[in-house]
DNA sequence: CTACCGGTTGACCAA
DNA sequence: GTTGGTCAACCGGTA
């Protein structure tokens, strides 16, 4: 008796199933050749050493919705423990696997790992389709649109695509054959793992402000485009980097793990749009999609995006080393309370406002700590649940003066930043608690107050809560004369390179 | 080739 | 309260 051969659609950073043509291509050619159709994801059982645990539960969370929704499809998630360079070739044979599809990403995990998968498939000729789709523009054509080179600025970028049609989102609602269907689809070994499985005691958690999964992020997102209104009038700048909830939509986890298609964000939005006065990009809802669209085109076609040595588009700047700031910083123990509010925000919840991540990304680097962008790039691809590999690369040289923003002299005061939208510290007061009976006047400077005061309020400066780590007057003055140094030096070597000119 | 424009979102001070 | 200049400024893009 001969196997039935398979079709493997493999998810990854596309959790979903609407709008994912690789995973449409998989079906159709599994039920036109009647081979079993087995859509897999590869959970390595390391991962809780390389994701925060925030991180670890919206994936899993993501991960159960997902199978959830191919069930209701005829079909199921096959998730394997394991990572994909050791268990696909066994998977190849075992399934006699004939036919394998993926989305497109551009993290050079996932690069470096399809390498070896292609190399093995073609041997075994194995046929391999690759869909860009977490993206609503193919990057590579807006590469060759710019002939070959990356577009350095968001309006160069918005030209380029400017006439680009955007093709309509795939549905996928028949359910499957169950011609498709395989004797081993009831395994327990392949099911989504819960968080005891990883040892995690879900009830020592904070309780939880955005569940993963693919109905969580389409539903959101129709929540939020639902409020025409608010989507017509949104001005990312005019939004509240320290307001107790949001001030912004938070769909950013769900598009980033592909739950939800950037594309479907796209439509909604050019609907919510249509006919109604609203804003423009860069400031605008859509403008917030097209700056995502921006850095993963600046990403794929960067060599070392993620580095600062051997990337092209980033200024070298020579930061320094100290692990116990770096520490202060992402524990939220910098003796500035808006920096540590912001910091402990992150950890506890994965979510931080984008102008509360300017605050915290230019105090690391350039305005106070002088410590490599690389480093905070480090703690937030920990802590963010929507991280993402091309924006946070792309976003950490932006805020650290490094590539596309230049104006180092413009640095967030740890002071200054917050009172705008909350004089009252609010947003301090709920997450760094010690100092929640502060007078407003000290709240953003504790270490004003008088002892009388700190005693009365019940933390006393250098005991309850740290002294600053810097004095951001005078350290940031000093930073500002180092980032111009470093220009200098950079202008130099550029002009080095740079052949001579022909007489 | 040169010259100029303009860039998602700073802080501070003076008027 | 608002506006405009200043501060340590660059560089891609276009005419």
């Amino acid at each position: 008796m001969t196997k039935v051969p398979s079709v493997i659609h493999w998810f990854r950073l596309d959790l979903r199933i609407h709008d994912n043509l690789a995973l449409r291509n998989a079906i159709n050619e599994a039920e036109n050749r009647k081979h079993h159709l087995k859509p897999i994801y590869f959970l390595d059982p390391d991962i809780k050493d390389k994701i925060g645990i925030n991180r670890l539960r919206f994936l899993i969370q993501s991960l159960q919705d997902l199978n959830s929704n191919l069930k209701k499809l005829n079909s199921r998630l096959y998730c394997i423990r394991g990572n994909a360079i050791n268990y696909l070739p066994k998977l190849f044979e075992d399934w006699q696997v004939k036919f394998l599809t993926c989305q497109v990403d551009i993290d050079p995990i996932y690069v470096e790992q399809d390498e070896v998968i292609e190399k093995i498939a073609e041997e075994k000729d194995i046929f391999i389709v690759k869909r860009v789709q977490h993206t609503v523009y193919d990057y590579n054509n807006v590469l060759k649109k710019n002939n070959g080179s990356v577009p350095m600025t968001y309006q160069k970028f918005l030209s380029l695509v400017q006439d680009v049609p955007v093709k309509e989102c795939i549905e996928i609602t028949k359910p499957i054959s169950d011609d498709c269907k395989s004797k081993d689809g009831d395994l327990k070994k392949y099911d989504v793992p819960t968080l005891e499985e990883f040892q995690i005691d879900e009830s020592n958690l904070e309780p939880l402000k955005y569940p993963g999964g693919e109905t969580e992020g389409v539903k959101r997102l129709h929540m939020y485009m639902g409020r025409r209104e608010w989507v017509c009038k949104f001005e990312k700048p005019n939004s509240s980097p320290n307001s107790i909830e949001p001030s912004t939509t938070v769909l950013s986890p769900y598009i980033s793990h592909g739950c939800l298609s950037a594309k479907l964000f796209y439509h909604k939005l050019k609907e919510a749009e249509n006919g109604m006065p609203h804003s423009d990009p860069p400031v605008s809802l859509l403008g917030q999609l097209m700056w995502r669209e921006f850095y993963y085109t600046a990403g794929a076609g960067t060599k070392n995006f993620d580095k600062m040595v051997g990337n092209p588009v980033c200024t070298q700047i020579p930061w320094g080393k100290n692990d116990e700031h770096l520490k202060a910083w992402a524990e939220g123990k910098t003796g500035y309370p808006f920096v540590d509010a912001i910091m402990r925000q992150l950890k506890q919840e994965g979510w931080i406002h984008h102008l509360a991540r300017h605050m915290v990304a230019c105090f690391l680097t350039r305005g106070d700590l002088w410590i490599s962008w690389e480093e905070g790039a480090k703690v937030f691809e920990g802590y963010l649940l929507d991280y993402d590999w091309s924006l946070n690369a792309g976003n950490w040289t932006w805020l650290s003066a490094s590539a596309f923003f230049y104006k180092f002299f413009r640095v967030y005061s740890p002071i200054a930043f917050g009172k705008k939208t909350d004089k009252e510290g609010l947003y301090i007061r709920k997450y760094v608690p010690e100092l929640k009976k502060y007078p407003t006047a000290f709240i953003y400077e504790p270490w004003k107050a008088p002892k009388s005061i700190q005693t009365t309020a019940g933390c006393v400066v250098g005991v309850d809560y740290p002294k600053r780590i810097v004095d951001h007057d005078k350290i940031h003055k000093e930073n500002c004369t180092k980032m111009s140094t470093a220009y200098k030096l950079n202008k130099e070597r550029k002009a080095m390179k740079r052949p001579f000119p022909i007489d």
